[in-house]
DNA sequence: ATTTTTCTGGAGAACGATTTCCCAGGCGTT
DNA sequence: AACGCCTGGGAAATCGTTCTCCAGAAAAAT
């Protein structure tokens, strides 16, 4: 019932315990007959190696850390499926870390994870300034990659989607069906992510239409912020409203609903991340795809070159192109010229 | 820049390491004085103990294997995170493992965890009869405890939510506002959630109205389903559906609005979980809370006390009563008379 | 035939902590 | 004063691997 060690696959087998090391990790050749004895017996006896004295000799455990804001923030659990899928298709294991949106967790997690002797970090940072000595000082330390928000520059590479582009693909669209008065709904937090998407938006708007750049309103990433935001923008009449996420944004439609707003016939909503929930709101949601599994893929991978001893290489920062998926809230509008009163668009009722 | 170890402090504070770790740990008393140089110089140095070779040495990781079918089902993200800081709270960490709704990957995530010494192994089975075997050849390796779902009897703790009593709630709801024609939408899933809430149905409904039981429909526990699962009811013109999750639920309540069927005027909806979504549907869902956080709580503690010894006591099985959430989607009828054709109950409009 | 190289296998030292065993004093008892 | 007990501290074994030496034999080169 005890665990088999080498030494007992040693001993059953009749050889020495370096012996039997070297064959099941093929670090040396050995006799072929021999080799063929060590194998049964280890077969026989069911040997497994033991991880954490391989760990503790050879300096690696083969365990990654993901420290991450929330895993109820329902944009990550497809991130972390892919993570996990992609770590363990190389023979690592992912030790979970939810730091519940606090920075300071967060550091204690990332000291907790380091105290495990992770070989590596995938940090999604909560904020790009309070999390940053936190992530400085363990990228110090391990190989860290920051995924989906960074946290200053230089600091650690970094895999993300690039948000501008995205953004840019949001206010493209909306241009392209006759959209006009745009406005930003948007979160004042200090993660990347809504930083970069709000300077997108407002560098894109203002060349949209130069003169009547759209009113932002800025707030936090909530359902609940989707709903207020929407009572502070309606009295500027806005026929688009873009949304850093698809949970402001599903937030956003609840509200126009039941003021009665035609969605998208009086205002289009668009949202950004393409999280499961954006295909079921009503109207569904045009919103922008983060490409998920190459994320994960390409962290796991930059992880991976990193502990091969591409340690000491420049800061990569990897920006994944993210993808426009258009859907019914964002439908151009029918000829119905029911909002004549508020601008009138001469060209749209041609 | 290198690793501080015990040695060092020990050299640093000019004592053996023997002396060291009994203050640091507190093994054993130790002079006062040599105590406070120790402490001293494990703070100058910053000594950090190395988990692995402690683990190695005491034969206990502090990690804890969490295995479950997909992170990306709704459910499990709170799940998660409620497991995650209980058992951060008790100093141990959790290495999660997604085994992508497939028996097969499931035994090689148990084997990989149990490979790398997990303490003891958390374990949502995919299946209550495929999941058997890897689950019971773990569970005599370390301590185990299943969560939300069982896997046979006998073969470990469990700790999950009362099913019955929580399809109950449902039922006596749903009888108390008046409705008599009710329909059930499950999974033919074998896993014990999906079997549990379907005889606690058949069991609740049968008493409800004995001779005209309603009709059950079965599939799997998605959106696409519930959708589908609409038109197949739809003909027994039931007053209520009662669906095995939320998933289902919403799905459902998508299919009939779009069918422009009054929900719930005309029939009303209710779903399993209490998931995010089921507050943001429209209408509402009404539906049964399971209690996460003491779920978790109460799983962390199990595994503490199997931990501190009590390995050999008989199998526990804890069930937590859920909660009935009552929202829009099963308020009482309003006396419009509507539906006067199908099913006249006179003493709804008194 | 002798020297050098290669090759195979074993003995044993790490890895960094915990823990057992042992020893040197200090104190109390007879 | 002698003996035993208790206390505080160090030396060393241990956990299960990996890996560096080292020794002997066989093969190759001189």
């Amino acid at each position: 019932m005890t665990e088999v060690t080498l030494k007992e696959v040693a001993r059953a087998s009749g050889c020495s315990v370096a012996t039997v090391s070297r064959v099941l990790g093929g670090t040396r050749p050995v006799g072929p007959e021999i080799a063929l004895r060590v194998k049964e017996a280890a077969e026989r006896l069911g040997y497994r190696p033991n991880q954490v004295a391989r760990a503790l000799r050879s300096r690696s455990t083969g365990t990654i850390g993901l420290v991450l804001p929330q895993i109820t923030n329902p944009f990550f659990p497809s991130l972390v499926r892919e993570v996990e899928h992609a770590l363990h298709a190389e023979g690592r294991a992912l030790l979970l870390a939810d730091c519940n949106d606090d920075p300071t967790t967060e550091a204690a997690r990332i000291t907790a994870l380091l105290d495990r002797q992770v070989d590596a970090l995938l940090v999604i940072p909560v904020d790009e300034k309070h999390s940053r000595d936190a992530v400085a000082t363990a990228a110090a330390r391990v190989p860290m990659v920051l995924l989906d928000r960074g946290c200053g520059t230089g600091v650690a590479d970094l895999v993300a989607t690039d948000n501008a582009s995205g953004m840019a693909l949001v206010l493209e669209h909306l241009a392209a069906t006759g959209r006009r008065r745009v406005c930003f709904v948007g979160a004042s937090g200090c993660d990347t992510a809504a930083v970069e998407r709000l300077a997108a938006y407002e560098a894109g708007a203002a060349s949209l239409d130069p003169e009547a750049p759209g009113r932002v309103e800025l707030g936090d990433f909530s359902l609940e912020w989707g709903r207020a935001a929407v009572d502070r923008i309606l009295p500027f009449r806005p026929d688009a409203v873009v949304c850093a996420n698809d949970l402001i944004a599903v937030g956003a439609l609840q509200r126009l609903r039941q003021l009665g707003v035609d969605v998208p016939g009086e205002i289009a909503v668009t949202g950004f991340d393409d999280i499961p929930m954006a295909g079921l709101a009503d109207p569904a949601l045009t919103t922008v795809r983060q490409p998920v599994r190459e994320l994960a893929a390409e962290a796991a991978q930059l992880l991976g070159s990193r502990l091969a001893g591409q340690t000491d290489g420049p800061r990569r920062s990897v920006r994944l192109a993210p993808e426009l998926v258009v859907r019914a809230s964002s439908a151009p509008r029918a000829p119905s010229a029911q909002d004549a009163g508020s601008t009138p668009t001469p060209e749209e009722d041609q």
